[in-house]
DNA sequence: CCGAAGTCGTTTAATCTTGAACCAAATCCG
DNA sequence: CGGATTTGGTTCAAGATTAAACGACTTCGG
């Protein structure tokens, strides 16, 4: 745009390069791990992963929850959610039940066997994340667990 | 599935759980970061995610990369890139051309439009970001960057 | 030089995902 | 109470994404 930069204002270009440096390695880490997961549990369970994130909602609240719920929980709109319930209830995974005292909602939760299947892929799940950490020493971890703490605060902030 | 189980088994279910915290914890921001830019390009700029990156990518080699290159360096699939690709070509972004030397590839980089108004989506893409990590101190940036190169490598490894 | 193996890109079907518009039920408040 | 607003879900169109199969070109080992 300007040809002509003065010291101050390249400055300020340059100045938040180490944000983006950082942003795109924690994305790069994210999707090599969430990559190699995907893989794995099409592979071994014939599943996607956002369907075995959303039955790992599920299995912590036997209850059931709305899809309301889910979509927040998930971080996903609400059309999405609404569309992977379809297709869970299609493969026998999960269940819809109107919610007892709000007409508009739905519960959803886990069929015995959607519990069955999910309990299988979620102990292979949880050993191939703990892998996946193996190399990070435990110091590490913690460290990054409370950083990254801090992280969502300030994101929320902002 | 068993009712009964040992001490020892009860332990090994356990004992990965930090783990999965922490990926879950790591997942969730970068889920929130990606959540607040795909927004803000689409508001203020009308342009979709992964259109930004492939643009980003291709920002930083000005003579080019072919689409396994591309697909390589924003780690998905081949055919994601070729129509990705082709929608920024109908956009008037990016143009394609024949590689030089290897009758199979073709390469992609930004027309001047292009150049253009990548210039000033990164600009603000960054101030995003910056304002992002507003929260988090400086110290902590470093920890963090130190850190998920070692889980970068740890995750390679595995 | 030639056949085998690998690489590059496209295509297709299925799924996922978003954003926006929409209806219905619940809640708020004057 | 009753209208306005909010919330819960669905639908739709567009786009993104994967996995798998395929054709075309290149590279490698005789």
């Amino acid at each position: 745009m300007n040809a002509v930069i003065d010291r101050e204002t390249l400055l300020a270009e340059v100045a938040h390069k180490d944000e983006l440096r950082l942003w795109l390695r924690l994305l790069t880490c994210t999707t090599m791990i969430e990559t190699t997961i995907r893989s794995r549990l099409r592979e071994q369970f014939g599943v996607t992963l956002p369907r075995f994130d959303l039955m790992a909602q599920l299995q912590k609240i036997p209850a059931g929850l709305t899809l309301g719920e889910l979509s927040r929980r998930l971080m996903v709109t609400n059309g999405n959610v609404t569309g992977l319930v379809e297709r869970l209830v299609v493969a026998g995974e999960v269940e819809r039940a109107p919610h007892p005292t709000d007409g508009r909602a739905t519960t959803v939760r886990l069929t015995s066997a959607g519990r069955a299947s999910f309990a299988t892929m979620a102990r292979a799940h949880e050993g191939w994340v703990a892998a996946l950490f193996a190399d990070v020493p435990p110091a590490d971890r913690a460290v990054l667990m409370e950083v990254l703490g801090r992280l969502k605060r300030s994101v929320r902030a902002a």
